[in-house]
DNA sequence: CATTTATTCAACCAAATGGTTGACAATTGA
DNA sequence: TCAATTGTCAACCATTTGGTTGAATAAATG
């Protein structure tokens, strides 16, 4: 079984479930940011943007150099490959889906031909839109 | 900026965040099992396993059928894939650091090579062991 | 029909989480 | 040297989370 060093993947992925931190994670992807940068387009105090930036340090996702008074923060993303690993093994299962999701529209639109021919049954007016 | 809906990624991830959880899904890759088969491997109660896959089945990774009074739980990889296509905008970050890995360890490499050449230092004994 | 099985629910509890506030430390700038 | 800036820390609070227990419900079984 694809099991990462599981307290990694615990502390990533609970990084990841807030929105302020993805926010974060996401500014941090354009440029190297200071910590009161980061915290600005948060409407938070800045001690609760401090919190949040130890949360994605603490899981990895973040690395900081301090230069004087100021902590210059950079995202560190390999734990995030990590992630993105154990998400791998699901991807059979999405694909599968979706193919298994055509394969029923397919049988749907035969069934649907194939009672129109024999004329036994009336065909519903409404079925499942497929241009979408 | 890859904002996919937030609430969605927020249950996904957090979700995630759990080994216990990420355990059932696993189990959940492999067939469909009952809520009680789901609770087996591990030391907790049946009520507190039937949380977990309340976690999981809110943010969209599990569904279930009933039969009778047995609870059939299957696998749902829509959503991961959401997370997954998150995940993806960070990939060209993990592999540019490998990258850059690659070149530092090249450049000490080379400079090691200079000083021995000139002499004029002592180079040190344990360096980096690029065989990995 | 009584008993058993499968599972959820409500109530409870401890711990964790997310946020605030005021104090404090380190550094910068006037 | 002092005020201002940057940022953390501790204490606090409300909420959420993760788990238990006992009760309740629905369905299957004998």
């Amino acid at each position: 079984m694809v099991e990462y060093s599981t307290p990694t993947l615990d502390a990533v992925f609970h990084a990841l479930s807030d929105p302020t931190r993805r926010a974060m994670l996401h500014r941090l992807s354009t440029s190297e940011r200071t910590v009161s940068e980061l915290a600005t387009p948060f409407n938070m105090s800045l001690a609760g943007a401090s919190k949040h930036i130890k949360v994605l340090e603490a899981a990895g996702l973040v690395r900081r150099h301090v230069q004087g008074r100021t902590h210059i923060c950079a995202l560190q993303a390999a734990r995030l490959a990590e992630a993105q690993e154990w998400l791998r093994y699901y991807e059979q299962f999405w694909q599968e889906r979706l193919d298994d999701l055509e394969d029923i529209l397919r049988a749907e639109d035969r069934a649907l031909a194939e009672t129109a021919k024999h004329g036994a049954r009336k065909t519903p007016k409404s079925k499942p839109d497929t241009k979408e």
